[in-house]
DNA sequence: CATAAATTTGCATAGCTATGCAAGCAATCT
DNA sequence: AGATTGCTTGCATAGCTATGCAAATTTATG
């Protein structure tokens, strides 16, 4: 068993140091007024006691946590969050930011874990495929502490969002089944709850609508699995769809394999199907998924600039921000003339694919 | 824009209620000796002035800060590990431990980042898919922060470690290839230097060594895509396999992937697969992969316990814990005779599959 | 060398809660 | 009533670092 001493602290590093407590804190501030002489001299004593400044005693005093709380849920449903959560991370990490992570399901109420993250102090909030009541949104406001919904609308000003195009990534999907001759239009939806899908459906029938199309919509519960007896209920229909567009990638992938492996469909030459997100697994052979990408590594990016931005300047306001998506052409939804596999539709240029693996 | 008040404090709540600061406190720790009236005097004038207590600075106080640091890898990779995190974050939350996350790569040194959890003063630290320095372990235990190692086997003494007992389950998997007629075996590595890996492969070549076989290795990544290409590696050889046997099912379902779409190869017909881990895509219909189930709750709550165990009484030595794994039988695998698809088959007993999903 | 300017240092205190201890109080027992 | 016991309560302090301010020291300037 190893001395079990409990750390030195900084008046025992003072100490030994022959200097001032004050003298060891500003040791370990960047930018502090301290002559590089005594620094050496606090650092070698700090080391030789094994001293590590306490993250806690100093939050409590600066009134800073430096700690972002990020509320994430369907961590196991959906490999786009785990994507999300990963990138999130890092990029907090990189910027000097620690992570204090509540995985929630769905239905949980945020109103029991968001006053845990208050509790710690954390500098400012995160929520991804999670929502804020707005009693709540008013709590954080009223500490000063800023949100950002990720990938969900916002519900009231106090909080900023970053969000793909859902409306017109929606009227994407309709656009190129429509250019490649298909009538029988279909929609899986994850919930009716949810403004993800909600807009990207909205923006899929608009554009049908325009057209004489009316969708059949099925609800796919955000789940492979869920989608999956979506697909067979809508291959039931005296009319059945030619065209199935899905609110994200992992339903669109249920939906695949229902057609191919429970209905004996082939795909694209029976039905086309759609997805949403561009999650890796939609590149992999067996799947081939046409589908809109989000763009994560911008929205990320977006997102935590603005939230660091707010948590450092008291001032600025929360933003709202909607990212277009692109369209990722592959091979499970038919081709228009002039079309062909492997390019990248977005609103300003097409390209070919080119993905960093 | 809200008033921003910052948050009143435990004074400013004692003065409004006619008590001392103390009571305040006492009221709102459980068990505390107070009198119920005053409690309320107490909770109605902290409803009052919106006071919450201020964790970290009971944290600098009780010298423990009900946060436990977990460091993750391979979470966009491997499905498995979100699995893993969803249930590690879902326990600790309910047991009343906070979670500072760390997302790292698997190459990521770990005696960057285990410092600034210790720097927050986590009360203990569970590492999954990383390993740690033996410094770093003699510095944890120095301080009497407990680590405990998930999926992965221990260092040294300093950690507990829990892990599936992956040596049999390389056996189990040999075992059913051979006892189904199989010739030439090859096992899909993730790197050479992962323990979960390299006893994999072991179990797996002793087995099939007993009986005078020996597999082909080929190096998967851990991915995918590597095992993909390894797929096509293998198929490449003179005695091409009939039996691959992947050291995690994301390699298994790259490897399937390989076999259907770039080899033309029928499964089982042509060559079987077996996996490990049992994640939920397979049991996808395209996939119906054969492969060794990690009791993943029942692992993460010995796990838990454990560290928890630990952080409470101090006596406690760390704990080696081997869990075994069940052979979840599938069709991705040929079936030997008197076995059929839908049983799982552990050391004890064999049953019917009965998933809950 | 004297003086002004700039840098470095230590002192004292704030930041917020928990808790050992002694005092206060009410209830119980003899 | 007096003594005993068991709760409650407030006081005072610990836990650790950061930082405004004034004092001390060094450096630059004339």
């Amino acid at each position: 068993m190893a001395e079990r001493k409990a750390n030195a602290n900084s008046t025992q590093v003072a100490k030994l140091a022959g200097v001032s407590q004050s003298a060891v804190s500003r040791a370990f501030t960047p930018g502090a007024s301290i002559a590089e002489s005594t620094r050496r001299k606090v650092l070698q004593a700090a080391r030789k006691l094994g001293y590590q400044p306490n993250a806690i005693a100093r939050s409590l005093s600066t009134k800073r946590s430096k700690m972002i709380g990020i509320v994430i849920a369907n961590v196991t449903t959906n490999p786009f969050y785990p994507e999300v959560l990963d990138a999130l991370s890092r990029q907090f990490q990189q910027r000097g930011q620690r992570v204090m992570l509540f995985v929630v399901t769905r239905d949980q109420n945020l109103d029991d874990i968001l006053p845990q993250l208050l509790e710690y102090r954390v500098d400012g909030i995160l929520l991804t495929a999670a929502t804020l009541s707005s009693a709540m949104a008013h709590e954080c406001a009223r500490l000063g502490v800023p949100v950002t919904l990720f990938n969900r609308s916002v519900p009231d000003a106090h909080a900023s969002s970053f969000c793909c195009d859902n409306i017109e990534g929606g009227r994407m999907a309709a656009r190129l089944f429509m250019k490649s001759g298909h009538h029988q239009f279909a929609f899986v939806a994850g919930s009716h709850d949810t403004s993800t899908s909600l807009e990207r459906e909205r923006g899929f029938r608009e554009e049908l609508n325009q057209h004489g199309f009316e969708p059949f919509i099925e609800i796919g519960k955000f789940s492979y699995q869920g989608a999956f007896e979506a697909a067979r209920r809508l291959m039931q229909l005296p009319k059945s769809p030619d065209a199935v567009f899905c609110a994200n990638d992992i339903m669109a992938i249920g939906v695949l394999d229902a057609l191919r492996h429970a209905e004996q469909k082939k795909v694209p030459e029976d039905v086309s199907v759609i997805g949403f997100d561009d999650i890796p697994m939609a590149a992999w052979p067996s799947y081939n998924l046409t589908t809109i990408r989000q763009p994560i590594e911008r929205m990320i990016d977006s997102a935590v600039n603005d939230l660091l931005d707010r948590i450092n300047q008291d001032t600025m306001y929360p933003k709202q921000e909607l990212v277009p998506g692109d369209l990722v052409v592959r091979s499970s939804a038919k081709l228009p003339s002039g079309l062909s596999s492997g390019w990248v539709i977005s609103t300003s240029e097409n390209r070919p694919e080119n993905r960093n693996v």
